[in-house]
DNA sequence: TATTGTTATACTCTATAACTATA
DNA sequence: TATAGTTATAGAGTATAACAATA
C-alpha cells in the first residue's frame, strides 16, 4: 500500500493564520514569555516549509540529501579542494560523518578524493564536472524558491525581519556558550 | 578519538552579522530576487540555531529525537489516545516511520498501543505518566529557550516578524500546489 | 604525543513496497 | 475492495569509540 496520506493533511482550508499560544501560557509556563513562544513557533514553522519547498523542487535535480548538496555548494564556492575535515566544520558534521557523505558524492561521481601534497594524513575533496552541473542546477531552484516564497513580503518589513534575525541570533551564540538553564515547572492547566 | 572540533568552529569572533548575498546577485542568477534570498537564508540560518539550542537544553531531560518529542507532546496536549495514522499525519511522518517511532516511545515505556474498542484495525496509543514526565520537563525547557532567545527582538518588531512569517507561509502553501517550476539558468561569474 | 581521516558499531529516520487483519 | 497498521528492505544520517598513518 505504501504511502497513506490521512485525513488531517488535507484539513488546510487555504486560509493560513498566525500560531499563537493560549491564554493560560503564562500560567502554565511560568517567567516565559508567550510572544517570544509565538515567534518561535512561527519561525520553525516558515524555515522548514519554506526548506520542504527547496527539497520538493530540488528532488528531480540529483537524489542528494541537504547536507549533499549543500557540500557540493561549499566546494563550487571554495574554488580550490577542500580538506575532510574544513567540510566537515563548514557543515557542521563530525569527521566520522564528512567521510560518509564524501563517500556518498564520491560514489555518485560528484566529487574525487586526492591526495594532499603537504601533508599526506590530509584528504583533499575536488569537485567534479558533473558535480558543478548539479550544483549549477541547484542554486538557482533554491534562489527562486526564495523569491517566490518571499516576494510576499513587502520590503518595509524585509529590513525588520533581518535586523529580528540578527538580534536573535546574537542572543543564540551567547546562549550557546552558557551552561544550560534549569527552567521552572510547568503548572499543568 | 572521536568527535573533534577544527578550527574553524572557532572563528567567531563573538559578532553576529545578517547573511547578505554578494553584489553579483542578480547577474549570476537572473530574475532572483537578493532581498528575498538574504531573508530566507537568515530565517533558515536563526531557526536552526534556535532549534539546536533547544536540543542542546532538551538532551539531559530523555534519550529522544526532536519527532520522539513532538510526538509525546501531541499525544499529552490530546488528552486522549490517538491512533497511529492521527500520529503520522500530525508529525507529517508516513505510517511506518510513525510504527518506528512509536515502537521507540513504547520501548522506552513512554507510551503504550491499546486495542481499539470500535475498530479492530485500529491501535490506540495512550501516553504514559512517565511519557506525562518527559512533557512536563520538556515544554519548560523549550518555551524558555524562546524567551531567551527573543526577548532580545524588540515588541515593536515583534508583530511585523509574525505578519512576514504568515505571508511567507501562506504564499509557500500556494506554492506548494503547483508544478515545479523551471528557473533560469545560473550565470558563472 | 597529537592530528587526520577512516572504520566499526549501533541507533534513528527516511521512503517504498508487500503483507495482515480487519472493514 | 479499501483501510489500518506492521513488516521488510535499503539508504542516509547521527554519535561514539577505536584505529592507522602521518606529523
Amino acid at each position: 500500500m505504501g504511502k497513506r496520506v490521512s485525513d488531517e493533511e488535507l484539513a488546510d482550508p487555504g486560509q493560513v493564520a498566525p500560531i499563537r499560544v493560549g491564554p493560560g501560557f503564562r500560567v502554565e509556563f511560568p517567567g516565559c514569555d508567550p510572544a517570544a513562544a509565538e515567534i518561535a513557533a512561527n519561525l520553525v514553522r516558515l524555515s522548514s516549509a519554506f526548506l520542504e519547498e527547496v527539497d520538493r523542487r530540488r528532488r528531480g535535480i540529483a537524489n542528494l540529501s541537504a547536507s549533499g548538496f549543500e557540500a557540493l555548494a561549499v566546494l563550487d564556492g571554495a574554488d580550490e579542494p577542500l580538506t575532510a575535515s574544513v567540510i566537515a566544520a563548514r557543515l557542521l558534521v563530525t569527521s566520522a560523518s564528512s567521510t560518509s557523505l564524501i563517500d556518498t558524492l564520491a560514489r555518485r561521481g560528484y566529487v574525487v578524493r586526492l591526495p594532499h601534497a603537504g601533508d599526506r594524513r590530509k584528504v583533499l575533496v575536488q569537485i567534479t564536472d558533473a558535480g558543478r552541473v548539479v550544483v549549477d542546477r541547484v542554486l538557482p531552484v533554491v534562489h527562486a524558491a526564495a523569491t517566490d516564497a518571499f516576494e510576499a513580503v513587502p520590503p518595509a518589513q524585509r529590513d525588520t525581519v533581518l535586523e529580528a534575525c540578527t538580534r536573535a541570533r546574537t542572543r543564540l551564540v551567547e546562549l550557546a556558550a552558557q551552561d544550560v538553564p534549569t527552567p521552572g515547572p510547568r503548572v499543568r492547566p
